[in-house]
DNA sequence: TGTCCGATTGGT
DNA sequence: CCAATCGGACAG
């Protein structure tokens, strides 16, 4: 073993020693095991989680309640389509649990965590929180006043990156280490959480109309409804 | 290097 | 319905 190899994994062990939440003291982490899993199997698994961000400006965190599974090389609308693997996708390859943040339309960010095991690239994006902590800190780097519902801080993926204060700095991050993480929270009852086409990939053919967009039923923070 | 376009959002 | 706005993907 060099000696480089050493200092890698001396670096990883200080990791454990971040400080902890004030305000969610019981910070219990969902595992590697829960995001190695399919990622329409884990989607709907992280439906009531939450997901918490520390930055230097405070804790910001919220309730998942609106999700979108991509799935590997036969996904049309997955950027791992037909196994493309770029610099801009490559975290979607690596180990379950990491964030894979990307820009969009030259304004936009989207916080995806991915699935599945290594070299299988499957990802959830995130699309919609109600918020918990640091609503005030929200609405600050949204840009909103006190007129702005809550439940509308954090509702559709872009705004949910801006309201957590997340970007291009997060992306690869490990959840189950790092600033950003998912913490358990009360389950969503299966017969709450609704089925829908994802949004934004008319695209994608036939792989556009599969269900694999879900919400959580009950919530005002979701971001569209489907038509009906 | 050049061209095309997007896992969005907010306003018309 | 449409513009904003620019990095990424890919063709040449």
């Amino acid at each position: 073993m060099s000696a480089s190899d050493h200092s890698r994994i001396t670096t990883h062990r200080s990791r454990f020693t971040l400080p902890q939440s004030r305000l969610t003291p019981h910070d219990s982490r969902l595992t590697r095991r829960f995001f190695a899993r399919d990622a329409v199997t884990v989607a709907k698994a992280l439906l009531g989680a939450i997901l918490v961000h520390e930055t230097s400006d405070g804790l910001t965190s919220g309730r998942i309640v609106e999700v979108e599974a991509y799935r590997g090389p036969e996904d049309r609308a997955a950027h791992s389509y037909g196994g493309r693997r770029t610099p801009r996708n490559e975290v979607m390859y690596g180990p379950a649990g990491h964030a894979y943040v990307y820009f969009v339309y030259g304004m936009h960010y989207c916080c995806n965590v991915v699935a599945a095991a290594v070299d299988v690239p499957e990802a959830i994006l995130i699309r919609a929180l109600e918020p918990v902590d640091g609503v005030d800190l929200m609405r600050a780097r949204r840009g909103c006043d006190e007129r702005t519902p809550v439940a509308a801080l954090a509702r559709g993926p872009a705004n949910l990156c801006r309201a957590m204060g997340i970007d291009r700095a997060a992306n690869g991050a490990d959840l189950l280490a790092g600033p950003l993480r998912v913490v358990r929270g009360r389950r969503v009852p299966p017969a709450r959480i609704a089925a829908a086409p994802r949004v934004g990939i008319d695209y994608a053919g036939p792989h556009a109309r599969r269900l694999w967009r879900f919400y959580d039923d009950a919530s005002d923070a979701v971001s569209a409804r489907p038509r009906r």
